[in-house]
DNA sequence: AATGTAGTCAACCGCAGGCAT
DNA sequence: CATGCCTGCGGTTGACTACAT
Protein backbone atom coordinates (compact mmCIF):
# COMPACT_ATOMS: atom_id res chain seq x y z
CA UNK A 1 0.00 0.00 0.00
CA UNK A 2 1.48 3.18 0.95
CA UNK A 3 4.40 1.92 2.89
CA UNK A 4 4.96 2.73 6.38
CA UNK A 5 3.07 6.69 5.58
CA UNK A 6 -0.57 5.06 6.75
CA UNK A 7 -3.70 6.68 6.01
CA UNK A 8 -2.75 9.93 7.52
CA UNK A 9 -4.03 12.66 4.96
CA UNK A 10 -0.79 12.82 3.14
CA UNK A 11 -0.50 13.87 -0.47
CA UNK A 12 0.65 12.06 -2.82
CA UNK A 13 1.72 13.40 -6.44
CA UNK A 14 -1.14 16.12 -5.80
CA UNK A 15 -3.67 13.56 -4.76
CA UNK A 16 -5.13 13.30 -1.46
CA UNK A 17 -5.97 9.75 0.51
CA UNK A 18 -7.24 8.42 2.72
CA UNK A 19 -11.09 9.43 4.61
CA UNK A 20 -12.82 10.89 2.80
CA UNK A 21 -14.35 14.56 4.46
CA UNK A 22 -17.90 15.27 4.58
CA UNK A 23 -17.10 18.51 2.55
CA UNK A 24 -15.48 16.12 -0.16
CA UNK A 25 -18.30 13.85 -0.28
CA UNK A 26 -20.63 16.87 -0.95
CA UNK A 27 -18.26 18.13 -3.40
CA UNK A 28 -18.53 15.04 -5.16
CA UNK A 29 -21.85 14.40 -4.69
CA UNK A 30 -22.75 18.07 -6.57
CA UNK A 31 -20.55 17.12 -8.99
CA UNK A 32 -22.40 14.02 -9.62
CA UNK A 33 -25.79 15.75 -9.87
CA UNK A 34 -24.75 17.95 -12.52
CA UNK A 35 -23.11 15.88 -14.99
CA UNK A 36 -23.77 12.64 -13.84
CA UNK A 37 -21.60 9.16 -13.48
CA UNK A 38 -18.30 8.76 -15.33
CA UNK A 39 -15.70 11.07 -16.39
CA UNK A 40 -14.17 10.85 -13.00
CA UNK A 41 -11.31 12.19 -13.88
CA UNK A 42 -12.60 15.41 -15.00
CA UNK A 43 -13.86 15.87 -11.73
CA UNK A 44 -11.10 16.99 -10.22
CA UNK A 45 -11.07 19.23 -12.87
CA UNK A 46 -14.11 20.72 -12.42
CA UNK A 47 -14.51 21.04 -8.42
CA UNK A 48 -11.57 21.34 -7.40
CA UNK A 49 -11.16 17.84 -5.05
CA UNK A 50 -7.59 16.73 -4.69
CA UNK A 51 -8.80 13.00 -5.38
CA UNK A 52 -7.85 11.06 -8.12
CA UNK A 53 -10.60 9.45 -10.62
CA UNK A 54 -9.88 6.26 -9.49
CA UNK A 55 -10.42 7.36 -5.95
CA UNK A 56 -14.02 9.44 -6.24
CA UNK A 57 -15.60 6.49 -8.43
CA UNK A 58 -14.58 3.98 -5.55
CA UNK A 59 -16.54 6.65 -3.02
CA UNK A 60 -19.10 7.48 -4.86
CA UNK A 61 -20.25 3.75 -6.23
CA UNK A 62 -19.61 2.39 -2.23
CA UNK A 63 -20.56 5.18 -0.10
CA UNK A 64 -22.37 8.00 -2.46
CA UNK A 65 -24.87 6.57 -4.46
CA UNK A 66 -28.07 7.17 -3.36
CA UNK A 67 -29.72 4.09 -4.34
CA UNK A 68 -26.92 2.01 -1.28
CA UNK A 69 -28.85 0.05 1.05
CA UNK A 70 -27.26 0.73 4.58
CA UNK A 71 -27.20 -2.07 7.26
CA UNK A 72 -26.71 -5.87 7.73
CA UNK A 73 -26.44 -8.19 5.38
CA UNK A 74 -29.94 -10.21 4.96
CA UNK A 75 -30.39 -13.59 6.10
CA UNK A 76 -32.07 -13.93 2.23
CA UNK A 77 -29.29 -11.36 0.57
CA UNK A 78 -26.98 -14.04 2.42
CA UNK A 79 -28.43 -17.30 0.75
CA UNK A 80 -28.66 -15.23 -2.32
CA UNK A 81 -24.88 -14.00 -2.52
CA UNK A 82 -24.13 -18.07 -1.49
CA UNK A 83 -25.95 -19.40 -4.43
CA UNK A 84 -23.94 -16.77 -7.06
CA UNK A 85 -20.83 -17.19 -5.87
CA UNK A 86 -21.46 -20.68 -5.70
CA UNK A 87 -22.14 -19.93 -9.44
CA UNK A 88 -19.76 -17.24 -10.66
CA UNK A 89 -16.66 -17.61 -7.89
CA UNK A 90 -15.25 -14.26 -6.69
CA UNK A 91 -16.80 -12.06 -9.21
CA UNK A 92 -18.33 -9.72 -6.97
CA UNK A 93 -19.29 -6.98 -9.04
CA UNK A 94 -21.66 -9.53 -11.14
CA UNK A 95 -23.39 -10.73 -7.69
CA UNK A 96 -23.28 -7.55 -6.90
CA UNK A 97 -25.66 -6.58 -9.46
CA UNK A 98 -28.30 -9.41 -8.36
CA UNK A 99 -28.50 -7.58 -5.18
CA UNK A 100 -29.53 -4.33 -5.83
CA UNK A 101 -27.99 -1.95 -3.21
CA UNK A 102 -24.96 -3.28 -2.48
CA UNK A 103 -21.81 -3.29 -3.55
CA UNK A 104 -19.06 -5.39 -4.88
CA UNK A 105 -16.97 -4.07 -1.90
CA UNK A 106 -19.72 -4.82 0.22
CA UNK A 107 -20.46 -8.06 -0.96
CA UNK A 108 -16.71 -9.19 -0.92
CA UNK A 109 -15.73 -8.00 2.28
CA UNK A 110 -18.87 -10.06 3.68
CA UNK A 111 -17.54 -12.79 2.11
CA UNK A 112 -14.18 -12.68 2.95
CA UNK A 113 -15.48 -11.78 6.76
CA UNK A 114 -18.20 -14.93 6.65
CA UNK A 115 -16.66 -17.74 4.72
CA UNK A 116 -12.95 -16.79 3.97
CA UNK A 117 -11.74 -18.61 7.23
CA UNK A 118 -13.87 -21.63 6.40
CA UNK A 119 -15.99 -20.66 8.95
CA UNK A 120 -19.66 -20.23 7.93
CA UNK A 121 -22.51 -18.94 9.56
CA UNK A 122 -25.18 -20.96 10.74
CA UNK A 123 -27.35 -19.84 8.12
CA UNK A 124 -24.53 -20.77 5.39
CA UNK A 125 -24.36 -24.22 6.99
CA UNK A 126 -27.51 -24.83 7.31
CA UNK A 127 -27.91 -23.32 3.57
CA UNK A 128 -25.26 -25.86 2.39
CA UNK A 129 -26.73 -28.73 4.21
CA UNK A 130 -30.16 -28.17 2.33
CA UNK A 131 -28.46 -27.74 -0.81
CA UNK A 132 -26.34 -30.72 -0.76
CA UNK A 133 -29.59 -33.20 0.60
CA UNK A 134 -31.32 -31.27 -2.14
CA UNK A 135 -28.84 -31.95 -4.86
CA UNK A 136 -28.77 -35.82 -3.73
CA UNK A 137 -32.63 -36.30 -3.80
CA UNK A 138 -32.56 -34.53 -7.20
CA UNK A 139 -29.61 -36.82 -8.72
CA UNK A 140 -31.84 -39.75 -7.58
CA UNK A 141 -34.41 -38.49 -8.79
CA UNK A 142 -33.12 -38.12 -12.26
CA UNK A 143 -32.00 -41.17 -12.41
CA UNK A 144 -34.85 -42.90 -11.53
CA UNK A 145 -36.90 -40.89 -14.42
CA UNK A 146 -34.03 -41.62 -16.72
CA UNK A 147 -33.80 -45.80 -15.65
CA UNK A 148 -37.49 -45.16 -16.13
CA UNK A 149 -37.28 -43.30 -19.75
CA UNK A 150 -34.48 -46.10 -20.36
CA UNK A 151 -37.28 -49.10 -20.18
CA UNK A 152 -39.82 -47.14 -21.96
CA UNK A 153 -37.28 -46.43 -24.72
CA UNK A 154 -36.59 -49.56 -24.40
CA UNK A 155 -39.60 -51.16 -24.02
CA UNK A 156 -40.87 -49.57 -27.59
CA UNK A 157 -37.64 -50.45 -29.43
CA UNK A 158 -38.51 -53.77 -28.34
CA UNK A 159 -42.00 -53.28 -29.18
CA UNK A 160 -41.10 -51.70 -33.13
CA UNK A 161 -37.77 -53.78 -33.99
CA UNK A 162 -37.32 -55.82 -31.40
CA UNK A 163 -33.07 -54.46 -31.75
CA UNK A 164 -30.32 -52.02 -30.85
CA UNK A 165 -31.48 -51.23 -26.58
CA UNK A 166 -29.01 -49.29 -25.42
CA UNK A 167 -27.05 -49.40 -21.69
CA UNK A 168 -29.81 -47.67 -19.51
CA UNK A 169 -27.34 -45.98 -17.83
CA UNK A 170 -26.08 -43.78 -20.97
CA UNK A 171 -26.75 -40.37 -19.41
CA UNK A 172 -26.88 -41.61 -15.63
CA UNK A 173 -23.29 -42.10 -15.73
CA UNK A 174 -22.34 -38.57 -16.08
CA UNK A 175 -24.09 -38.14 -12.52
CA UNK A 176 -21.08 -39.68 -10.50
CA UNK A 177 -18.43 -37.26 -11.34
CA UNK A 178 -20.11 -34.89 -13.28
CA UNK A 179 -22.42 -32.06 -12.02
CA UNK A 180 -22.38 -29.63 -14.16
CA UNK A 181 -22.62 -31.73 -18.10
CA UNK A 182 -25.47 -33.91 -17.89
CA UNK A 183 -27.41 -31.49 -15.12
CA UNK A 184 -27.05 -28.30 -17.42
CA UNK A 185 -28.25 -30.64 -20.57
CA UNK A 186 -30.71 -32.01 -18.45
CA UNK A 187 -32.14 -28.99 -17.09
CA UNK A 188 -31.65 -26.39 -20.27
CA UNK A 189 -34.96 -28.35 -21.86
CA UNK A 190 -36.72 -26.74 -19.39
CA UNK A 191 -35.61 -23.69 -17.19
CA UNK A 192 -37.44 -22.59 -14.43
CA UNK A 193 -38.21 -18.98 -14.76
CA UNK A 194 -39.86 -18.18 -11.06
CA UNK A 195 -37.24 -17.64 -8.50
CA UNK A 196 -36.46 -14.71 -10.20
CA UNK A 197 -39.21 -12.78 -8.66
CA UNK A 198 -38.59 -14.05 -5.34
CA UNK A 199 -34.54 -13.44 -5.58
CA UNK A 200 -35.30 -9.50 -6.69
CA UNK A 201 -37.85 -9.48 -4.18
CA UNK A 202 -35.88 -10.28 -1.11
CA UNK A 203 -32.59 -8.28 -2.24
CA UNK A 204 -34.68 -5.44 -2.87
CA UNK A 205 -35.06 -5.20 0.82
CA UNK A 206 -38.68 -6.71 0.85
CA UNK A 207 -37.37 -9.65 3.32
CA UNK A 208 -40.85 -10.65 3.39
CA UNK A 209 -40.33 -14.18 2.28
CA UNK A 210 -38.88 -16.68 4.47
CA UNK A 211 -35.30 -17.79 3.77
CA UNK A 212 -36.09 -21.74 3.30
CA UNK A 213 -38.18 -20.33 0.56
CA UNK A 214 -35.34 -18.61 -1.05
CA UNK A 215 -33.29 -21.16 -0.53
CA UNK A 216 -35.64 -23.99 -1.81
CA UNK A 217 -36.25 -21.67 -5.12
CA UNK A 218 -32.90 -20.51 -6.08
CA UNK A 219 -31.30 -24.33 -4.79
CA UNK A 220 -33.97 -25.94 -7.12
CA UNK A 221 -33.34 -23.62 -10.30
CA UNK A 222 -29.59 -23.14 -9.89
CA UNK A 223 -29.07 -27.20 -9.29
CA UNK A 224 -31.28 -27.64 -12.90
CA UNK A 225 -29.37 -25.08 -14.59
CA UNK A 226 -27.13 -22.22 -12.89
CA UNK A 227 -26.56 -20.39 -16.14
CA UNK A 228 -29.67 -19.59 -16.68
CA UNK A 229 -30.75 -19.15 -13.11
CA UNK A 230 -27.97 -16.17 -12.91
CA UNK A 231 -28.83 -14.95 -16.53
CA UNK A 232 -32.58 -14.41 -15.15
CA UNK A 233 -31.36 -12.92 -12.30
CA UNK A 234 -28.79 -10.77 -13.41
CA UNK A 235 -31.84 -9.49 -16.36
CA UNK A 236 -31.56 -8.68 -19.38
CA UNK A 237 -28.46 -6.60 -18.80
CA UNK A 238 -26.17 -9.73 -18.28
CA UNK A 239 -25.44 -11.99 -20.58
CA UNK A 240 -22.36 -14.10 -20.51
CA UNK A 241 -22.24 -14.02 -24.41
CA UNK A 242 -21.11 -17.16 -25.91
CA UNK A 243 -18.43 -17.30 -22.87
CA UNK A 244 -18.00 -20.91 -21.53
CA UNK A 245 -18.99 -21.00 -17.35
CA UNK A 246 -16.15 -22.09 -15.83
CA UNK A 247 -17.45 -20.79 -12.86
CA UNK A 248 -16.68 -22.82 -10.38
CA UNK A 249 -13.01 -23.29 -10.28
CA UNK A 250 -10.28 -22.34 -8.76
CA UNK A 251 -11.18 -19.34 -6.30
CA UNK A 252 -14.51 -20.64 -5.18
CA UNK A 253 -13.46 -23.96 -3.85
CA UNK A 254 -9.87 -22.81 -3.44
CA UNK A 255 -11.52 -20.18 -0.59
CA UNK A 256 -14.45 -22.43 1.01
CA UNK A 257 -14.77 -25.51 -0.20
CA UNK A 258 -11.43 -26.83 2.04
CA UNK A 259 -12.91 -28.46 4.60
CA UNK A 260 -14.23 -31.40 2.09
CA UNK A 261 -15.95 -33.51 4.86
CA UNK A 262 -18.73 -34.26 2.56
CA UNK A 263 -16.74 -35.15 -0.47
CA UNK A 264 -18.39 -32.22 -2.44
CA UNK A 265 -16.72 -29.01 -1.90
CA UNK A 266 -19.07 -25.84 -1.84
CA UNK A 267 -17.40 -23.86 -4.12
CA UNK A 268 -17.10 -26.30 -6.98
CA UNK A 269 -20.62 -28.02 -6.57
CA UNK A 270 -20.89 -26.59 -10.66
CA UNK A 271 -18.43 -27.56 -12.93
CA UNK A 272 -19.63 -25.44 -16.06
CA UNK A 273 -16.47 -26.09 -18.20
CA UNK A 274 -17.65 -26.56 -21.45
CA UNK A 275 -21.21 -24.72 -21.51
CA UNK A 276 -22.33 -21.62 -23.84
CA UNK A 277 -24.72 -19.83 -23.07
CA UNK A 278 -26.38 -17.93 -25.83
CA UNK A 279 -28.14 -14.93 -25.53
CA UNK A 280 -31.02 -16.26 -25.15
CA UNK A 281 -30.31 -17.85 -21.72
CA UNK A 282 -30.59 -21.64 -22.99
CA UNK A 283 -27.57 -23.57 -22.48
CA UNK A 284 -25.75 -25.61 -24.62
CA UNK A 285 -22.80 -27.84 -24.90
CA UNK A 286 -20.27 -27.78 -26.95
C1' DA B 1 -10.40 -1.77 33.98
C1' DA B 2 -6.82 -3.01 30.82
C1' DT B 3 -5.28 -5.64 27.17
C1' DG B 4 -5.52 -8.80 23.34
C1' DT B 5 -7.99 -10.66 19.47
C1' DA B 6 -11.34 -11.00 15.92
C1' DG B 7 -14.57 -8.78 12.97
C1' DT B 8 -16.00 -5.02 10.00
C1' DC B 9 -15.53 -1.37 6.94
C1' DA B 10 -13.50 1.92 3.84
C1' DA B 11 -10.00 2.84 0.82
C1' DC B 12 -5.94 1.72 -1.80
C1' DC B 13 -3.32 -0.76 -5.54
C1' DG B 14 -2.38 -3.28 -9.74
C1' DC B 15 -4.25 -5.27 -13.66
C1' DA B 16 -7.16 -5.95 -17.64
C1' DG B 17 -10.45 -4.66 -21.07
C1' DG B 18 -12.71 -1.24 -23.87
C1' DC B 19 -12.53 2.75 -26.51
C1' DA B 20 -10.85 6.78 -28.84
C1' DT B 21 -7.18 8.70 -31.42
C1' DC C 1 -2.84 -1.54 -36.34
C1' DA C 2 -0.61 0.58 -32.34
C1' DT C 3 -0.84 3.42 -28.50
C1' DG C 4 -2.61 5.77 -24.60
C1' DC C 5 -6.30 6.86 -21.57
C1' DC C 6 -10.28 5.71 -18.82
C1' DT C 7 -13.03 2.69 -16.33
C1' DG C 8 -14.11 -1.28 -13.74
C1' DC C 9 -12.78 -5.30 -11.14
C1' DG C 10 -10.64 -8.20 -7.69
C1' DG C 11 -7.28 -8.50 -4.08
C1' DT C 12 -5.26 -6.42 -0.17
C1' DT C 13 -4.45 -3.37 3.63
C1' DG C 14 -5.07 -0.50 7.66
C1' DA C 15 -8.08 1.80 10.97
C1' DC C 16 -11.73 1.32 13.88
C1' DT C 17 -14.95 -1.31 16.84
C1' DA C 18 -16.74 -5.07 19.49
C1' DC C 19 -15.97 -8.82 22.16
C1' DA C 20 -13.30 -11.98 25.09
C1' DT C 21 -9.92 -12.79 28.57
Amino acid sequence: MEGPIGWGRQEVDGWRKGPWTSQEDKLLVDHVRQHGEGRWNSVSKLTGLKRSGKSCRLRWVNYLRPDLKRGKITPQEESIIVQLHALWGNRWSTIARSLPGRTDNEIKNYWRTHFKKGKPSKNIERARARFLKQRQEMQTQKQQQLLQLAGQVVAKDENEDGGGARAPGTAADDDDDDRGSAVVDDACAAPAPAPLAVAEASAAGGGNHHDDLIMHDAIAMDFMCPMSCALLLHGAGVVQGGGTGSCCGSTASDEYGSGDEDGATWGSLWNLDGVVVDGAGACTLW
